[in-house]
DNA sequence: GCCGTTTTCGGCCCGACTGTTTTCAGTCG
């Protein structure tokens, strides 16, 4: 068993302990375990061996043999015995908000529930809220909790589904029948969540590489086959489709299945307009008056990029594809020169394990430079965020202080030190300014009471912004992608409050979140406002999401003169300062 | 389950919100 597949593992056993009525200590000390697993990345199987799980992780002999039981057999009698103990239906309920173990422990005795859609019917009927400690408000919240779960059970984070993507398109595109392969659909497009990946081919023998992509090794299941078309699921649920086509009409299938709807529709309607045809299968031109058989002349395209010339139209990059007024834009050739990824030069928003990061300052500030960044800025947690071990007054000195004696040693590199400051329930800030005043920049965000009305919340994030020493709002909404919705949040407002106060907006590529979303981007960059993307890393693969960031501002319509990290060490310190 | 040791037990990281109560349990971050 590798290392996530373990800490996967003495989750669920820390759930289940909880679910079990069992002494919640014990659960957390779980809990911790599969954290300390979690932040390593060595071979754990080196561990077991030299007898070291107690020495690196802290842990005592009860979890020392567990470990060492799942990583010598990949098994675990201990678990299986709890897995036995414990109804499925109840792992299942923990993830509705407002319901914990408590709570599910007593719909489960009292009620007998064991399922979700048992726990739904029991909702309608009005019987939960007769419970002791439950009322109507939760029964609605649970109901709600249990219909959003519904939309969310076929999405994928576009981060999670795009490395599945990718890994069977390069595996296809080895067979010697393809001649072109590439991921269309929403994937193509950058969406943030897709159900679906949809790949796009074009070969002399469908039939071969049909058959490949039906026996995929990662495949479940298949859907669906014909000549030229298949649907398999993945094991790891999201299904998969394979479109073949002749190479002449690569190109036309490409666009058509990259979409969106409304992008493909008004392009037709554009071609109608100038006596064109535009389909999967290709563009053709309308002789008005000719006999029916001669009505239709094909204009050959190899490439989208003609396709879009033979339509007078600039090339409009996939991102933008979403019907949002990108056609009219290309017709007057002002679609922007979007950003590119190697443009980026450095991030703000990192954390360490001085607050809840998984690797040090140095590990952090060590792979930022490997990437090719030459700067980073390290914002742990404000001393309100107790769970993610925030930074004391003190502890935020000896922070800055290690960043600054840190920095001596780094050549053609620079550390920004700088703090993720907990904007409070009043939109004072965690700290005041006379210790924000040290910091060589401030990111605000919210952490607590995410659910105030839009009044209240919007009033928050601009009293944060209006402090002269933040330099960025952070994770403006809140949302956290297939978990949890947005708060309420007056963006227009709040787009507003930036512009007049020059405090840039995070585009936070952490892999849940995308926030703020990509549809408010353009219109923020119309009114000024500046745009940084961040990973909010907490450990140093997370740096990869810098790529996913650079797919969202694109889809915001941003180009490289809008995004503050893509300056140079030099003009970002004359920035910041 | 772990830890310390003035302890072989009792505390463990904690403050605030929510919805339920009418003083607080459960959940959350």
């Amino acid at each position: 068993m590798d290392n996530a597949q373990v800490t996967d593992t003495l989750e669920e056993i820390a759930l289940l302990l909880e679910l079990s009525g069992e002494n919640p200590f014990k659960a957390l000390a779980y809990t911790k375990a599969a954290r300390a697993i979690d932040g390593y990345d060595g071979d754990l199987e080196a561990l077991v061996a030299e007898k070291k799980l107690g020495s690196e992780f802290g842990l005592g002999d009860a979890l020392q043999q567990k470990v060492t039981e799942l990583v010598t057999t990949g098994k675990l009698a201990y678990l299986d015995k709890l897995r036995a103990s414990v109804p499925a239906g109840l792992v299942a309920m923990a993830e509705i908000p407002a319901l914990g173990p408590k709570k599910i422990r007593t719909l489960h005795d009292k009620l007998g529930i064991s399922s979700v859609e048992e726990l739904e019917v029991a909702c309608r009927a009005g019987k939960v809220r007769e419970l002791a400690g439950f009322g109507a408000k939760t029964e609605e919240k649970i109901l709600d909790g249990i219909a959003r779960a519904r939309t969310y059970a076929d999405q994928f984070l576009y981060s999670e589904a795009l490395a599945l993507a990718e890994e069977l398109r390069d595996a296809l595109r080895n067979h010697n029948e393809v001649a072109q392969i590439a991921i269309a659909g929403g994937l193509r497009r950058g969406i943030e969540l897709v159900d679906v990946i949809e790949l796009v081919a074009s070969s002399r023998n469908p039939k071969e590489l049909l058959d490949d992509f039906v026996t995929w090794t990662d495949m479940k299941s298949v859907t669906s086959r014909d000549d030229h078309f298949a649907t398999i699921i993945l094991k790891a649920g999201i299904s998969a489709t394979l479109r073949v086509v002749a190479d002449s009409e690569y190109a036309f299938a490409l666009h058509e299945f990259t979409g969106s709807a409304e992008h493909n529709a008004a392009l037709r309607e554009l071609a109608a307009a100038q006596k064109k045809e535009l389909t999967g299968h290709g563009l053709f031109s309308i002789k008005e008056g000719a006999k029916k058989s001669a009505a239709r002349e094909s204009i050959p395209c190899r490439t989208e990029h003609e396709i879009f010339a033979a339509l007078d139209l600039q090339e409009i990059p996939p991102e933008l594809r979403e019907g949002r007024g990108e056609i009219e834009a290309a017709a007057e050739h002002k679609i922007p020169r979007l950003i590119e990824w190697t443009q980026l030069r450095g991030t703000f928003h990192c954390h360490t394990t001085a607050s809840d990061g998984r690797n040090s300052l140095l590990e952090m500030a060590t792979e930022a430079r490997d990437l090719g960044l030459t700067y980073l800025g390290i914002a742990d947690h404000s001393r309100s965020s107790v769970i993610a071990n925030g930074l004391s007054e003190e502890r935020l000195a000896d922070q800055v202080e290690a960043i600054r004696k840190l920095n001596l040693d780094l050549d053609e590199f620079h550390v920004f030190a700088g703090s993720e400051v907990d904007i409070l329930k009043d939109g004072s800030l965690d700290f005041g300014d006379d210790v924000l005043r040290h910091l060589d920049y401030v990111v605000a965000s919210v952490h607590n009471v995410m659910g105030q009305d839009e009044e209240t919340m919007t009033a928050r994030l601009i009293r944060a912004m209006e402090n002269e020493y933040v330099t960025m709002l952070g994770h403006p909404s809140g949302r956290r992608l297939l978990q949890r919705e947005a708060s309420r949040v007056n963006f227009d407002k709040i787009i507003d409050c930036a512009a007049r106060t020059g405090t840039w907006i995070e585009l936070n590529c952490s892999a849940s979140r995308m926030d703020m979303d990509w549809r408010w981007w353009r219109e923020a960059r119309d009114r000024g406002v500046k745009c940084v993307i961040n990973p909010d890393a907490h450990r140093i693969s997370q740096f990869a999401m810098l790529r996913h960031g650079v797919t969202a501002a694109r889809k915001g319509w941003l180009r490289r003169e809008d995004v503050m990290n893509t300056l140079t060490l030099d003009e970002i310190r004359r920035a910041l300062a």
